[in-house]
DNA sequence: CGTGTAGCGCTACAACATGTAGCTAATGGC
DNA sequence: GCCATTAGCTACATGTTGTAGCGCTACACG
């Protein structure tokens, strides 16, 4: 980790909501942002601003200028951010083992099991295939950015 | 919020210390918790008995008393903690499905493309295990009691 | 039966995270 | 030159978390 910043802090609610818009809708300006949350979070301009500088400090987006606009575009990809909290998760409650977390959340229906069986086959060839292909290795450690 | 106490709220990191010694070792006192921790954690008896407070509102754990001492246990299998953080994530970044997030975790190597296709057939075994026991369903949505 | 001690509840408080926002300054269009 | 846009800076209220002091009670011991 270079951690220029980027505390491995988590996301607010609504920095979650930004974080949420920009991720899906690409690169954006705060005003872009507030117009989209308008309807389901109003919130001033200076608070997406706030919110989009902060999402910044913390390592989750970046900006560039266009006009006097700043752009805002995402750092991570959602997905890696997903995995690094579980991660997180797996390492905090199951002491590194992701096996019994697994069972678990078949157990709880928060995956079903075809859908992992699914995914096991489908990762079963990923990952054999990335194993041939060498440059491939950099998706599996760093895919942000 | 009606809340009569047990809000879904995380769990800070000296809580989480607490949680742990809780559940590796079994129903004990604010004492023996403070006295296991001592070496990595010294704290006061006074801010153990709190922690412990905060862990049994937050639903974590729940007390009898023995004698004149409070014997905290866990309320919530630690596993079911875990995967209700999961879920958590997967709802909020992953619109609900866990697939691409497992897909980016054997990426990132958090967990093993063969940990997953031996815990995919073990987990088709019992999961249909589960299926023809009928009783057995109530494992699947509330382990905790 | 008085006193000490263990163990609990209550309360407080500081630090930090987070949501919210106002005010000011710069900048570009009209 | 004036106004709207947009960024920066700063502030503040609230909630969470770690930490702990103080006082009360009940049991043990002499």
């Amino acid at each position: 980790m270079i951690a220029t910043n980027q505390r491995p802090k988590g996301l607010g609610e609504i920095e979650q909501l930004v974080m949420d818009y920009v991720w899906s809708h690409g690169p954006c300006s705060a005003e872009d942002c507030r117009e989209a949350l308008a309807s389901t979070r109003p919130m001033k301009e200076s608070t997406v601003r706030t919110i989009l500088r902060r999402l910044e400090e913390k390592g989750f987006v970046a900006h560039e200028i266009k006009g006097r606009t700043y752009i805002y575009r995402p750092l991570q990809a959602r997905q890696n951010v997903a995995v690094r909290a579980v991660k997180h998760i797996i390492d905090r409650f199951c002491g590194g083992s992701a096996e019994e977390l697994l069972v678990g959340m078949v157990q709880n229906s928060v995956i079903r099991r075809d859908q992992l069986e699914k995914l096991a086959r489908r990762i079963s060839r990923e990952s054999a295939a990335a194993k041939n292909a060498p440059g491939s290795r950099s998706r599996g450690t760093s895919k942000e950015e």
